[in-house]
RNA sequence: GGAGGCGUGGCUGAGCGGUCGAAAGCAGCACACUGCUAAUGUGUUGAGGGGGAAACCCCUCCGAAGGUUCGAAUCCUUCCGCCUCCGCCA
């Protein structure tokens, strides 16, 4: 979310941005409904100054007959402006939470995925002097996966994780926890069933409330209707990642700009419904409901230069993991139509998969500025006293799956087994996966 | 799961339906004073929004959302959280 005065005195720029990012959204209807509100909360204010007014005169005693006469007709004109307001609020908030983060000036313009830059590649290219097998015959043949049993008991895009497959997950999640920590990142293992507001806070929600058509998120149902129908437990998510709880960790906070930037990671389940994706990627381990994650997130002060900084640490971190793991990968920069509407600017890394002879998208860095920090009320105190909302910035640290694959089909043998990278074998235990 | 209690400003903690944005204490800040690292005195100190060039004015907020009332921190309902006891499980 952006601030609405910054809004009206660049709105031509917004509107640009939207047209990139491929965002319908009409910024003067907007506008419209700003000056409606305003001017309708100005009625209630005068509305409610004179009922206060009219209060005061219980303070000396009975109130006369005609004043309580009159106190019940301003009550009543309040209430008519009030569900007036109230209407004109829930348009103006559906369409200022659509309202997207103007991209940083180096960010390239672009429809879709297909448009977005690449901006290096890394690594080394893995040769085979035999035909490399995709991720799902190694992962058959060694006895690593078990899809099939995984569709049984939980259904499509299910998967059970055995033996030595279990012990390289873990591994690599080990290993991610360790590096973070030696970067000065604190680890977490944060909650991963939480409220909406986390998940409508960090972005994860299109509109202002969740909605399972679009939201590729799992709701939890925590109690039965009431006999009149109504639903008043509070309803609890699944979070797709850890980015949400790490985020909301300090909501409704006021920080203190000397104890900026906070360097946060956690590791997580994560799940994700994947609404909207059916068809797409249906077999492997590409594209799962569940999975494990280590995720990054920074908290910095209001200062673009700074965050651009702390974005780059972020994507280094990762490349270095790249490096180390042995992966061949490149960095993409993100274009515009690519990118979700709260986002500055964003890279992804990519793996090469040499059986499945594709990228994989195995890390993604975004800096949103303040626009996740506005949804979830988190604030610092500058260096003048004054408040200010801090800016947000997250990173993959490391999932579970893709760098799995990209490790079976990376340095897979002639023989069928698997050599584990030099930097695992402390956490996997074995250094070889072999039938 | 059952029974009861509680939720007020940075913290502790009063609060009778109107004199309560809220006593008092602590902490913080400012000034004054004192030769001893602090005491004392006085004043001051919450958040969000709107209007105004400004001085300043107005509105909202006492866990959250509804309701009753001319008027709610105070009464009612629901929810959330914390505490105590019983049960259940480990």
């Amino acid at each position: 979310m952006l601030d609405i005065k910054y809004i009206r005195e660049n709105s031509e720029k917004i509107k640009e941005a939207a047209k990139n990012k491929n965002i319908d959204i009409n910024i003067d209807e907007l506008l419209a409904l700003d000056d409606k509100r305003r001017a309708l909360q100005l009625e209630i204010d005068e509305l409610r100054a004179k009922r206060n007014k009219l209060a005061e005169a219980g303070k000396s005693g009975k109130p006369t007959k005609e004043q309580i006469e009159e106190g019940k007709s301003v009550k009543i004109k309040v209430l008519e402006v009030e569900a007036e307001l109230k209407l004109v609020q829930e348009k103006y908030m559906a369409l200022m939470v659509r309202v997207p983060t103007i991209p940083s000036p180096d960010t390239p313009v672009g429809k879709s995925g297909d448009d977005n830059v690449v901006a290096g590649e890394w690594g080394i290219k893995p040769e085979f002097k035999f035909t490399p097998k995709d991720h799902i015959k190694i992962a058959e043949d060694l006895g690593l996966i078990d899809f099939e049993r995984g569709v049984k008991v939980a259904g499509y895009r299910g998967y059970y994780l055995r033996g030595y497959g279990a012990g390289l997950v873990m591994g690599l999640m080990m290993y991610a926890l360790q590096k973070m920590s030696e970067k000065k990142y604190i680890p977490m293992i944060p909650p991963t069933l939480v409220k909406g507001f986390a998940l409508f806070g960090s972005g994860y929600f299109k509109g202002t409330e969740y909605n399972p058509e679009v939201d590729e998120i799992y709701q939890i149902a925590t109690s039965e209707k009431e006999a009149d129908g109504s639903e008043n437990k509070e309803q609890k998510f699944l979070v797709g990642t850890a980015e949400p709880s790490l985020l909301s960790y300090y909501s409704g906070e006021i920080l203190k700009e000397e104890d900026l930037p906070i360097r946060l990671c956690g590791f997580s389940p994560c799940y994700r419904s994947e609404i909207g994706s059916y068809g797409k990627d249906t077999k492997g381990l590409y594209r799962v409901h569940e999975f494990m994650k280590v995720e990054q997130v920074v908290i910095c002060k209001a200062d673009i230069e700074e965050a651009t900084k702390l974005q780059e640490e972020m994507i280094g971190i990762s490349k270095e993991m790249h490096e180390e793991l042995g992966f061949n990968y490149r960095q993409l920069r993100i274009c515009t139509g690519d990118m979700s509407a709260g986002k500055y600017k964003a890279y992804d890394l990519e793996t090469w998969l040499p059986g499945s002879q594709r990228w994989a998208e195995t890390g993604s860095a975004s800096n949103f500025l303040d626009w996740q920090a506005r949804r979830l009320n988190v604030k610092y105190i500058d260096k003048n006293g004054e408040k200010k909302y801090v800016y947000m910035l997250n990173n993959t640290a490391m999932p579970s799956p893709r760098p799995f694959m990209a490790i079976l089909e990376s340095f897979q043998t002639e023989s069928g087994s698997v050599k584990i990278p030099k930097v695992l074998q402390k956490f996997t235990g074995f250094e070889e996966i072999k039938k």
